[in-house]
DNA sequence: CCTGTCATGTAAGAAGTTACATGATTCA
DNA sequence: TGAATCATGTAACTTCTTACATGACAGG
């Protein structure tokens, strides 16, 4: 949320729209959570927010991040964890939010989760040598789904590195 | 966790070890969170416990599918949903399980899985067509991750109906 | 006239976490 | 002697969800 609300000055209903979009496919919160975590994040010293009136509606509350929070956001990007608690989509939020940050940081981001990933594989690949025959054909498959994925992820790694030049 | 205990008899101290391998990559719960749901389980009449005496240890309670329980697990498994609460991981489960139900039961899984892969795949699509050159290379790179990904799984789509027969 | 958009929030509850509590056995 | 394994559970807490409450305005 910190990182969705300093990518510019937004409203609660805003940020519940805007992270549909941007990272709605890797973490979406509803909207009563937004409200619940926005004065927590002023109460921290992360963002600020203004009142701005309105006819015929509520008041709009817009918040910013203050440089506090940038620097915060910045810290977490930058830090870097080989096996992160939410899994892979920490990365690709790290990811979205590199603007806080350099092109370095970012390129250490990759290089962790490509570890993550290149662990994950040979996990899989182990696991597949070890089926036996009597082992449903179920388990094969949703090893071969891990594996496609590890490599496509991979390959898209190498394609990343590129594209930050 | 009924799909859990329906691969066999077991108790909470066991399931912890075999949901980190088996699901482990989809969805693993904690120690704590498992001696919560089990007896709810027991409670619903979809699994029964027998309370087996050690020395020099606790009693272990073991876990056993009720036929209400693999009716229930059944049903779901063969559920389908085009777009469900728990995202792609729903899909992985189901086919993990599919052992309580019949091979076509999974293709129709497989097939339903496509189809959020290809939605997906066409929503990463045109969004990466609407990018202009003032984004960030980051929004770029997010993107291409997904792309990879949703062609990856398509291909292993191919691969999983061949598995299937 | 009804649905959708804009706009904020509360209440109740599900789902999950970590830390704590207990205690024997086994192995390096 | 200290750590890991086996074994169950409670307490406190965080995170997140759905449903409810309110209300104007715009467009088909």
């Amino acid at each position: 949320m910190l990182g969705l609300v300093a990518e510019g000055p937004r409203s609660g209903y805003d940020l519940a729209q805007v992270a549909a979009r941007s990272t709605g496919y890797l973490w979406a919160p509803s909207r009563s959570q937004i409200y619940k975590v926005l004065p927590r994040l002023v109460e921290r010293g992360l963002a600020r927010s203004t009142a701005i009136e309105q006819q015929g509606r509520p008041d709009k509350a817009v918040y910013e991040v203050t440089a506090a929070g940038r620097r915060t956001l910045r810290a977490w990007v930058e830090t870097v964890d080989d096996d992160p608690d939410g899994g892979a989509p920490i990365f690709l939020l790290k990811i979205l939010f590199g603007f806080v940050s350099t092109p370095d940081a970012i390129r250490g981001q990759i290089a962790a989760y490509r570890r993550l990933l290149e662990r994950n594989l040979a996990a899989f690949e182990r696991q597949e040598a070890g089926l036996t025959e009597d082992e449903p054909v179920y388990s094969l498959i949703a090893l071969r789904h891990g594996i496609a994925r590890a490599r496509a992820t991979l390959a898209w790694a190498d394609e990343a590195e590129r594209l930050l030049g």
